[in-house]
DNA sequence: TGAACATATGATAATATATTCATATGTTCA
DNA sequence: TGAACATATGAATATATTATCATATGTTCA
């Protein structure tokens, strides 16, 4: 019905879809474990067992973890031998997480 | 030790609380719920009421998560007579809700 | 080929989260 | 004051998420 569709649009023009899209992004930001494997890669890339050490994090956990990162096309690996390789797959990771920190600093 | 507090540099700077606000933040817009009330505030203020109408949802679930977006300092309400007025406590809301929709778009 | 290494994955248990219902709090106005 | 309205909150249940353990997959090299 009109009135419906009208309210829709209040909504800034996403639908349904769009919204649970933008929410499951923003859920790769919502672990802190995440956060520090994401922040982990600003300096480039780096395998699995690196980024194990310097979150001093269990091999399976960061595995499962890169899982999601992966799924979310926040990070992506290329192989290397046995190891994989991986870092950000684009910059708005870092645009996200500086506008999170701007947030809580300016209040 | 040393080597741990380097490690911790290359988490780009932040300790272990600045990572827990961070992820705290992000959860609020983690959420389908949370976004579509902060989409809805776009447009002004509104008081629980109209959001309820235009959410097509229960009061209660509204309040509780209004309840979490004040605690992140993402909305304020004022009351007006019986009703509570929220709306957007600054712009970080929809700078961060254009740069998840941006990297959405580009991938 | 098979041993050693690096990473991924499935199942499980512990924990966190969202919604609902019932009810409390706060405000207006007759 | 008390009835009607608007919003908030506590408890309970349902669902989602994370870390861990055990194991599987894929790669190298002797």
């Amino acid at each position: 019905m009109e009135q419906y569709d009208q309210e829709e649009q209040l909504i800034s023009n996403m639908d349904e879809e769009e919204l649970l899209e933008l929410a499951d992004l923003f859920k790769m930001f919502a672990d802190s474990t995440r956060i520090k494997i994401l922040c982990d890669l600003f300096s480039g890339e780096k395998n699995v067992g690196e980024i194990c050490d310097d979150l001093q994090m269990n091999q399976s956990a960061v595995s499962h973890q890169l899982k999601q990162l992966r799924a979310a096309k926040l990070v992506k690996g290329r192989r290397c031998g046995k190891a994989i390789y991986y870092s950000l797959a684009d910059d708005h990771v870092s645009t996200i997480i500086a506008m999170g920190r701007d947030h809580i600093e300016e209040c």
